[in-house]
DNA sequence: GATACCGGTATACTTTAGGAAACCGGTATA
DNA sequence: TATACCGGTTTCCTAAAGTATACCGGTATC
């Protein structure tokens, strides 16, 4: 469920290049599917991004992000959840409060999307620029 | 068409927190999700992958990656293309001869990747690990 | 003359992602 | 007593992604 599953990617020597060893499908390709996974998708972007700027209540990040429904903020916050980018904290308030924050090791996606946010400008100056 | 569309993240000041400034929403997530568009897919990372190997032919790719049809094939060659990724060569041999190499623009896709691969492992280890 | 390979395309189908709307118990507000 | 907010869940539906299968003209092989 969290990560990518083995038999997606699984090895055949005979179909695959002399240049892969059968290891090497395996290692190179299912963590970036992992990474791909955590970060693709309609809405897990702007949730992380909204959650970059602190803690926020499940309500509050769906009034800042038009027609992001319920049922996928909950799916979303879910996924975050349980590959420990983000923690629930739910306080027993009335009505109840329940905050979302990202965890330090969900911090650590921020460089990663650093990355691709630098490859993406490039790309997407070239594409413009060549019409 | 090749570069994400500006209304699916257009900034509305009422909803978007006080943090983000008009064109923040916009140049902070949308080539993120350029770069993520264009490795994101079944098919695609396994494409390049097989690509960073040197030139291949259509059949011969088909082969390497087991039950990726020509169908899908020939839809993700052509977005290699129309980004620049890969180019495209055909030769006037008989039967006629296609060949698919990555371009240079293209390898710079593979530090990305790499960046991607680097987080994916640790959070693999860190995913498995925990059950 | 039949079969197989090349580089694909066309059509029809299934599966998955995502959207719309209604609803839940609990509490506060008018 | 009616209405609204909180943090969601449930059900049904549409749209997009991907699959299966057959087919194309041209050439080479048996």
């Amino acid at each position: 469920m969290y990560i990518c599953n083995m038999e997606l990617i699984e090895h055949d020597k005979r179909k695959c290049p002399t240049h892969f060893s059968t290891g090497e499908c395996k290692t190179r390709l299912l963590p970036v599917k992992d990474a791909l996974d955590i970060l693709s998708g309609k809405w897990k972007l702007q949730i992380i991004l909204s959650l970059t700027f602190g803690k926020k209540r499940f309500k509050q990040i769906q009034r800042e992000i038009p027609g992001l429904t319920p049922k996928m903020l909950s799916k979303e916050l879910k996924e975050l959840e349980m590959n420990e980018l983000a923690s629930r904290h739910v306080y027993d308030t009335s009505p109840v409060t329940v905050e979302y924050e990202l965890t330090a090791y969900g911090k650590t996606l921020k460089p990663l999307i650093g990355e691709l946010h630098k490859w993406g400008s490039k790309h997407r100056k070239r594409i413009i620029a060549r019409k």
